[in-house]
DNA sequence: CGCAGTTTTGAGACTGATCAATGCCTGTGG
DNA sequence: CCACAGGCATTGATCAGTCTCAAAACTGCG
């Protein structure tokens, strides 16, 4: 019997695919019930995380993949010397670890914001799904290349942003992320990660990052209480971050 | 009849797949017949483009996708002020404009270094593929993973190493890779991009990428002389960039 | 109540940007 | 075969955005 990572557990509330809380949401598309069987079966079970646990280690490889059910995680990756870099945020419908089934090993790591529910797995059956579900293969395929894309979008703003601009975008697309999601309430969100977090994903230092902030917040463009995230002025944020946002078609997840 | 790209004409040798010269290269993995058959039939065609020509534009759509066949072009988006980030370079080998088969729309841009011969595929092909041949739909996914990876490196450089680093990353980095599809001689390789377009992939400014350069030239890790360009040093360069080299262990194509 | 982790603020240092010439190739036409 | 143009590369001087260091003020939590 395989071990948990530490920090997490299965969980014992072990939902059937048909009842996952994903589906209840416009933004993910309905899976036949074909499909619906064969992720059942690809499906081996639940995990809750605690929050910092590290889900997926750099150089490491994993035996299993996620989806997440709820929650928020980062990816990321270190210099020797510990200089971190977030290479981005993932939300619930977001999948995990695509690289280990590919390559057997991650260069990058998993680390949980807050308690994370996952989806598990088994890579084993990727090939499976790969041989026998075209349709899924697909998905699976979108879904890297949306992680390609976000990816995109973060490389522009680190390396030709200025930094009230990344601030200003990195929030945006954030809140819309979550919105899309059906986690915003109003104009106002649950931002699980701290300022070093942000400044780590930007590439800035904490307290340029911090000072950046406050400058959003005396323009009256958002308010940030504690992990309580509102969006004031978004038209002048979008502006001031050029921030291009796509249409919101129905994406797929696994 | 579709017209070609400006820039590009049809190249009037339309090599067949069993010849095609990426199979010499041993990096690349190998193809069933059975695979070889489908790829012919995927493959519509050859293209040829000069130096310079934008092979698929941001916001626009395409019916078309690539495989370099030979020489090197370069992802890029922009801001609408004109500032410019490059987010990867391409290869022989390397293929584009998945995201057109997948969301419709491109949200970057792809222009060519030098002149590039391209093997082309209709788009429309793609879900057959999928269908059909699960170990190119594999494989597919394999190259969109590679390019994940690769922007995951882009974005640690951009975000978190300083100017020299990154120079010395950059440099590493397109060597290492020109090297295993057997482009460099010894140690040198033809580089075909101007330091402006090294300066736009690493978020520098092109007066600094200069005089960095100068300082790895200085120091006699490398040698550049009008595109041609020789690694001094190579263990220094590795260390000073904190290059994280992969075994290159071999890949798929299309 | 007190700690530990965050956030906030200020001062000074420094990396990298900008501006502005100048120099250097390479290809072209006379 | 030389003169010239245009695109790049190189260099110096100055400027500014961001970093580092350091300390103080919060905040949530045991």
């Amino acid at each position: 019997m395989k071990l948990s990572p530490p920090g997490t557990k299965p969980s014992n509330s072990q939902t059937p695919c048909e009842k996952c809380s994903l589906l209840k949401n416009s933004t993910f598309r309905k899976f036949t019930s074909k499909e619906m069987g064969f992720i059942q079966k690809f499906k081996t079970g639940e995990l809750v995380a605690d929050p910092g646990t590290t889900l997926l280690l750099d150089g490491t490889n994993s035996a299993h993949l996620y989806t997440i059910l709820t929650g928020w995680i980062f990816r990321y990756k270190m210099l020797e010397d510990g200089r971190r870099q977030i290479l981005n945020f993932g939300m619930p419908g977001d999948f995990i670890g695509l690289q280990t089934s590919i390559f057997n090993e991650m260069d990058h790591s998993v680390e949980t914001l807050t308690e994370v529910v996952l989806c598990v797995f088994s890579r084993e059956k990727v090939w499976t799904l790969f041989n026998k579900h075209p349709e899924l293969a697909f998905d699976i395929t979108w879904l890297a290349a949306r992680e390609e894309r976000l990816l995109d979008d973060n490389l522009l703003t680190v390396g030709r942003r200025t930094a009230l601009e990344r601030v200003a975008f990195i929030i945006t697309s954030l809140f819309h992320r979550a919105e899309q999601l059906g986690m915003t309430n109003k104009n106002e969100v649950y931002f699980p990660f701290t300022q070093t977090h942000l400044a780590d994903a930007l590439g800035l230092s904490q307290v340029h990052t911090n000072k950046t902030i406050k400058k959003l917040v005396d323009k009256r463009l958002i308010e940030w209480k504690s992990s309580k995230f509102k969006i004031k002025d978004r038209d002048a944020l979008i502006e001031l971050a050029h921030y291009d946002h796509e249409d919101p078609t129905p994406r797929p997840f696994i």
